[in-house]
RNA sequence: GGACCAUUGGUGUAGCGGCCUAACAUGCUUCCCUGUCACGGAAGAGACCACGAGUUCGAAUCUCGUAUGGUCCGCCA
């Protein structure tokens, strides 16, 4: 069999052609003494068709089948499918592979529970919505090769087998057989290196990096992962922003034909924060937060003594159908984040209703109903915590809640914002003082808040911005530290002693001392982008072999137990279960 | 480490104390059908209702435990 054709391109012009395909059998229609099959290959699907079924060899589904026709235009056209205009009339057809039945439907509606796709994933991927997700990932790379090239980067590849640095998130080790009892570690980003590169002088790097991280999973997260990194020197920040607004801009119009306004909007950390609640905000809907401190602060409840912070969201149209259950819901959502209650009112007939108006008298509502602008029929919600950290995070859950529920979000729209003026530090032991790194700790403080580093640390602002898209942190990326003695400051006020600082980075830090250029850059996450762009809300459906939440291969069955050999080549000891 | 939800023929679901000798759809097998494209029609096979204890006269159904899976919190510098 010789084909000529894939199956998907095939159209009316090809009208008298006699062709030759190959692909699988996606579907049979048997009318007797006519025959009607869909043979599906990574094109696409046509339709053949015989009129001598009888004289052909058995075929099922998912057989994979070879046929010589001639394509004929068809009475009356398909007008689901690309190729619904003709149709292949068998002259001959061989089988080529046969096909045990399918353990589930192959087929985009197909309606098989993950765990039972997984196994079999070599058959889900036959689904032309999974090849047409591993196309979009693939045009994303294949944009990022060429935008960069455009500008002048290389692409360089960095090591797999590194030092390892649990700061941040836990490694995947490897042992080393020859070191015995030394382990490397796979890396968590390409970070070290590529800052490196740029002071070996490459000033203009990016690769299509495989990253892993040993923390447990989500819908957006596995295991490994890629990111397309890059970093380039002697660039400031807003022209590294609009240098990768041109790459967003390109998949955004290439792949969804969807035009992104630029320059896109920054958004400061603290403003998502404070409105949205949220350092990942999707402004495609409102239900801001609306900060009712001063207000509520007058009121007789006694529960907020010590509330520093109090702030609710109005959810228009719906005081009326919102059930005591419903309530109970939100108040589950706030205890995640940690707020101790969440308290409703519904603002019905121009009053504002709830058991909580007992502590409001009327100053206070008329105040309440004016600062939140209220309609008729609208429900608020509202918290108070003594973090600032968690009202926001909380409310802003509460707030991604019902635009899940209330369906404000349309299918096929897009919101790209940076966010940017993170802060360098985030105070997790305050007794101790004890700061973690916001982005990490190669993350460059603004200069005008170098001075506050000695005194109020958490009030410094980095050169730190994160893509966000659709609510999702699409990327990430700071200027770095490019100065031996900054870098070594901030090593301490994370907490490190100057012994530590010295084997973990001295090999690093030590560079800097070498004519370090300033640098900085950026890494999309790969996976997400292109979960985004097919319109997908896990991660699974834009990789090909995807771990499940276990972290395990459902289908290899990886990780496995080795064989003792193996161990004692690397002199490890595996402890037994008591 | 924690919370919640789920587990019923190959697949996806319904059933939620007795009408269950477990239903529906699809897939599979056999037969009929020349214009289907989610083809249609007829017949058939296929399930110890995840596992283990318990409550009850009686459990797919209630309770507890275990396992598996999913979603989330912690975690992801």
């Amino acid at each position: 069999m010789n084909r000529t054709d894939f199956n998907g391109n095939l159209r009316a012009a090809d009208e008298g052609k006699h062709v030759e395909l190959v692909g699988w059998v996606a579907n049979r229609r048997n009318l007797g003494s006519l025959l009607f099959i869909d043979l599906r290959d990574y094109s696409g699907i046509v339709q053949l068709v015989s009129s001598s079924p009888d004289s052909l060899p058995e075929i099922k589904n998912e057989y994979v089948i070879g046929v010589k026709g001639i394509v004929r235009k068809k009475e009356v056209p398909n007008k689901n499918l690309a190729t619904g205009e003709i149709e292949v009339e068998i002259t001959e057809l061989r089988v080529i592979n046969k096909s045990m039945p399918t353990p589930f439907i192959i087929a985009d509606k197909s309606d098989a529970l993950e765990e039972t796709r997984l196994p079999y994933r070599y058959l889900d991927l036959r689904r032309p919505v999974l090849l047409n997700n591993l196309k979009t990932r693939a045009k994303i790379v294949k944009i990022w090769h060429e935008y960069l090239d455009s500008k002048g980067f290389i692409e360089v590849e960095t090591p797999i087998l590194n030092l390892s640095s649990p700061e941040g998130a836990r490694d995947y080790l490897v042992p080393s057989r020859v070191h015995p009892g030394s382990f490397y570690a796979l890396p968590q980003s390409p970070q070290l290196w590529k800052q490196l590169l740029m002071v070996g002088g490459i000033e203009r790097y990016y690769q299509v990096a495989k990253c892993f991280r040993d923390e447990d999973l989500r819908a957006d997260r596995q295991p490994e992962f890629t990111q397309l990194d890059l970093e380039v020197s002697f660039m400031s920040q807003d022209e590294i922003l609009s240098l990768q607004e041109g790459f967003l801009a390109r998949i955004f119009k290439e792949i969804v034909g969807y035009d992104v306004q630029l320059p896109l909007r920054r958004m400061k950390y603290w403003d998502a924060m404070d409105i949205y609640g949220s350092d990942k905000p999707d402004t495609r809907y409102g239900l801001t937060l609306v900060d009712i401190t001063e207000i509520m602060k007058k009121s007789t409840f006694e529960g907020f003594a010590e509330a520093k912070y109090i702030k609710a969201i109005v959810v228009p149209n719906m005081a009326s159908q919102t059930s005591r259950k419903n309530v109970d819901e939100v108040v589950a959502e706030g205890k995640k984040f940690k707020l101790k209650g969440v308290t409703a009112l519904k603002y019905l007939n121009n009053t504002l209703e709830g058991s909580f108006t007992k502590f409001l008298n009327e100053e206070i509502i008329a105040e309440l109903i004016k600062k939140l602008n209220l309609s008729d029929n609208d429900l608020v919600l509202f918290s108070s915590s003594s973090s600032r950290r968690d009202i926001d995070f909380g409310l802003g859950a509460i707030r991604t809640m019902y635009a899940k529920k209330l369906e404000l979000i349309k299918k096929g729209t897009y919101d790209l914002l940076w966010v940017i003026d993170f802060p360098m530090f985030d105070l997790v032991d305050e007794e101790k003082g004890i700061y973690a790194a916001e982005h990490h700790p190669f993350t460059r403080p603004r200069d005008e808040d170098l001075h506050l580093l000695d005194t109020n640390p958490e009030e410094v602002l980095a050169y730190a911005y994160d893509i966000i898209i659709n609510g999702y942190e699409a990327g990430g990326g700071t200027l770095r530290i490019y100065d031996h003695d900054t870098q070594w400051k901030i090593f301490k006020l994370l907490g490190l002693s100057d012994e530590d600082v010295e084997r973990k980075f001295g090999w690093f830090i030590n560079a800097f001392n070498y004519g370090a250029p300033p640098h900085g850059g950026i890494a999309f996450g790969l996976d997400r982008l292109a979960m985004i762009l097919v319109g997908s809300d896990n991660i699974k459906d834009v990789e090909a072999f995807p771990k499940n939440l276990q972290a395990s291969d459902p289908m290899s069955k990886a990780p496995t137990p080795v064989d003792q050999d193996q161990l004692d080549v690397l002199n490890i000891q595996v402890k037994q279960e008591s």
